[in-house]
DNA sequence: AAAATACCTTAGTAAAATTGTCAAGTATTA
DNA sequence: TAATACTTGACAATTTTACTAAGGTATTTT
C-alpha cells in the first residue's frame, strides 16, 4: 500500500541524472531517458512540470538540455514530488484542494495528518546530494562503526 | 500524493467501531455501516479480510456481529492496513510479490525502502487504543505542559 | 420447524486514475 | 538552413478503485 506513482519515481530519477551533470553541460532529455529507461515523450511531461515549478531550467538548441536551478544539496525529494504530485495527503480530507466537512469528530483525522507530516519531514531531509553521494543518512552513517 | 485507499480508511474506521464495543456485545455490521457512513455490502468485503487475517472474529445469528480478537492496545494500524492492502511498498520494487531485477545500482532503492520503513514504524506505534482515547502520541502528550 | 437475524462469498461493473503515445509546434545554434 | 532540443496539448490503453448485486450459510428465537 501507499504506492508512489511512476511519474513521481521517474521524476526523482530524472532529477538525479540532471544533478549528476551539475556544473557541467546541460543534460539532454535523451540522455536521461536512456540512462533511466524511460520514454522521451513521457519524460517531457515530467520535466516540464519540474521546470514550471522552478526546480530546473532548460537550454534549447544543440548542446542544450536541463540544468538544476539550485545546488543538489538544496533540492529535496519532497520538493520534487511536491511539484509532480502535490503535497503529501494520505486521505482526500488532508488534501488542500479537497478538504473535509466532518474533520471535527473524525477519529482518524489526526492519524493521517500526523503520518503525512512524518513522511514529508523525512522527504525534506533527503536531497539530491544524498542520492549523488549515496549517503542517505549522514548522521547515521557517521555513527556506524561496524554495524551488525 | 501517497494516498491511502478508501478501503484502508474504512477498514481502520470499522476497526475503531468494533474496538468501541470491546468487552460488550458483538458489533453488527449494520451499526458500523451507519456510524461510519459506508455501505454494508462494501464493509462486508473489508471485514471479511480482517477476519481472515485473524484481527477480528465474527458471531453469527441474532445478537451477533464482530468482535476484536485482541485487546485494542494490541491492534496496530499497521496490522490493519497490512491485512487489507499488504505491506507498505512505496514502489513495486519494494513489493515482496513483485520485486525488482536491478536493485543494485538503483539510486533510489534505499530511499524508498527507508521511507517505507519509517512509515510502517510509525503505524506500528499507533493502536486502536490510541484512537479510542484520542491520545495519538502518549510520550508527546506527557511532555506537553502548556504547548504553544 | 419456521422465521428472523446476521455473517459469507463471488462476480461483475462503472468511474477514475495511471501511464503512457502522438503530433505539431518553438527556440537556438552550427 | 539544417539539426538539435525543448514545448504543448490532445488522446488512448491499461489498471485500479470503489463499489453493487445476488445468492448462500449459520445461529437463534418463537
Ligand atoms: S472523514 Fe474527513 S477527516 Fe475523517
Ligand atoms: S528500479 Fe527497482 S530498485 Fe530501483
Amino acid at each position: 500500500m501507499l504506492r508512489l506513482s511512476r511519474k513521481g519515481q521517474y521524476g526523482v530519477r530524472a532529477m538525479f541524472e540532471i544533478a549528476r551533470g551539475h556544473g557541467n553541460k546541460p543534460v539532454p532529455i535523451k540522455e536521461i531517458a536512456e540512462r533511466q529507461a524511460v520514454s522521451v515523450a513521457y519524460l517531457e511531461q515530467i520535466l516540464n512540470k519540474l521546470k514550471n515549478g522552478g526546480l530546473i531550467r532548460s537550454v534549447k538548441g544543440p548542446g542544450g538540455g536541463y540544468v538544476l536551478s539550485k545546488k543538489p544539496e538544496d533540492v529535496s525529494i519532497s520538493a520534487i514530488l511536491n511539484e509532480l504530485e502535490g503535497p503529501v495527503a494520505i486521505t482526500s480530507c488532508l488534501d488542500p484542494e479537497e478538504g473535509c466537512v466532518r474533520v471535527d469528530g473524525c477519529v482518524t483525522y489526526m492519524l493521517w495528518k500526523s503520518l503525512g507530516e512524518k513522511i514529508d519531514a523525512f522527504l525534506r531531509t533527503v536531497t539530491l546530494k544524498n542520492l549523488l553521494t549515496g549517503t542517505l543518512f549522514k548522521k547515521a552513517d557517521k555513527r556506524l562503526k561496524k554495524s551488525a
